[in-house]
DNA sequence: CGCGCCGCCTTTGCATACAAATTCTGCCGA
DNA sequence: TCGGCAGAATTTGTATGCAAAGGCGGCGCG
């Protein structure tokens, strides 16, 4: 292959990268950095700085800025670039409102559709997202607890719900990042999720319904007061 | 090569028209060809075909696809470019669960914050729409019910909400396209509208947020209707 | 000394050129 | 005749060059 004498991909920070694909490659890389902070709100996104960080030219780069802004990380301006997209108390709570309208959907749906294996499976990560939480493997329980929900969301068989849940749940990570989620709280959520298989298992979906709803609305004011806590004025 | 109306571009020798944002302009001018159908759903759309038509080149072109993309309205494949999102009638129920639910929460949302002033312009909305109603306008009835909608959206004060909705707005609108609303549906939904405001008059955000759904649920099986008997084994 | 204007520089937007991948076509062999 | 393979042609993916818009600093004027 002819390289073309570009190491482009070759290396910034040792991420094997396969060649095909750069902008979706990019798309990836990029909304990492984003949410996990890396790349702060309202960081000014300059598109040659990005393009020798990660090692490609502006084309692709500029294609999945637009991805990305489509998806509500970045935001565009008219001949001034892009910035990563601020992420306020209000955002969040905006957030989450929909999200959680969104997973209720889900599991009014999902309950009248899911087959016994998807719940077999879903109960499956639930006590391995158990045993995480029991010995304090927080990144183990944040994977296992995204799965769980994705898998709610697929057992609702409706491309567009999950279509569009994806697109949100990029912005909900970075909420999460916020906090460190942790005593109290994480044991409460590890609870909430407990009841939330019992209703899977009865197929309930208006109590499923409402138990995501609630399992929002406690996240979402676990991150306001660990906000507050950070700057009490926020 | 239907000279369908968009040969705005053709004369590029003589005007290059505005200069600024041909991408944006271009997201514009291929959204109208789906959603009215001027393409129709599994077009394959090959970029340089495109560009010659709308007469800008393949780099604010494929910038456009990609937001397309996102919206739900164009599928693109790894190599294999671009085509117009199939729209069965599963897609369009999944997409009326979606956004009625949308709809529903913005109800809730709307009714605890909306101001008189904005529930006035909406009913002044209201009655234009009825008038062209009573006089059969079609186009500008649906011009109306869509700002009636989108008032109500955003008096819900949710900016992640509105930028969902109007996501998924597009693909609704594809989808009205199939029926020809007409008669008994027509005097039913303006009837629901009716409902709708005496509920948003009354701030009763759980009523509106019942009729919402009913009104997309009769929506729903008007499309369906419609289509099976336009193609009955559907 | 402050304000505004003008020119330079940076950055984005667009077009084009080139490389890789896929598909189509026609031929050969079973 | 049908299936499969090789090569060509088409099409997408990426890189780079050029023009225009915005930001910034210096300079002149009030």
């Amino acid at each position: 292959m002819s390289d073309s004498g570009l190491d482009r991909a070759a290396e910034t920070g040792g991420e094997p990268r396969r060649k095909g694909r750069l902008h979706v490659a990019t798309v990836e890389t990029l909304r990492q950095m984003i949410v996990s902070g890396t790349l702060p709100p309202g960081q000014k996104l300059r598109e040659q700085e990005l393009c020798d960080r990660l090692g490609v030219s502006r084309t692709p780069l500029r294609e999945a800025l637009r991805t990305l802004a489509a998806q509500g990380l970045v935001t565009l301006s008219q001949n001034r670039g892009a910035e990563v997209a601020p992420l306020t108390l209000d955002d969040i709570a905006q957030l989450f409102d929909v999200v959680a309208t969104l997973e209720a959907l889900a599991a009014r749906l999902a309950c009248s559709t899911i087959s016994d294996e998807e719940i077999a499976e879903i109960g499956l990560r639930h006590y391995r997202m158990r045993l995480h939480h029991a010995r304090g493997e927080l990144p183990e329980y944040f994977a296992l607890n995204q799965q769980i929900h994705r898998a709610l969301i697929e057992a609702a068989r409706n491309p567009v719900l999950l279509d569009i849940w994806e697109m949100m749940s990029s912005r909900v990570e970075r909420a999460k990042y916020l906090p460190n989620l942790q005593g109290e709280r994480w044991h409460a959520a590890m609870s909430e999720h407990d009841a939330m298989l019992a209703a899977l298992l009865a197929r309930d979906g208006e109590a499923l319904s409402g138990l995501l709803r609630q399992h929002f609305a406690n996240g979402l004011a676990t991150v306001l007061a660990a906000a507050s806590q950070a700057a009490p004025a926020g």
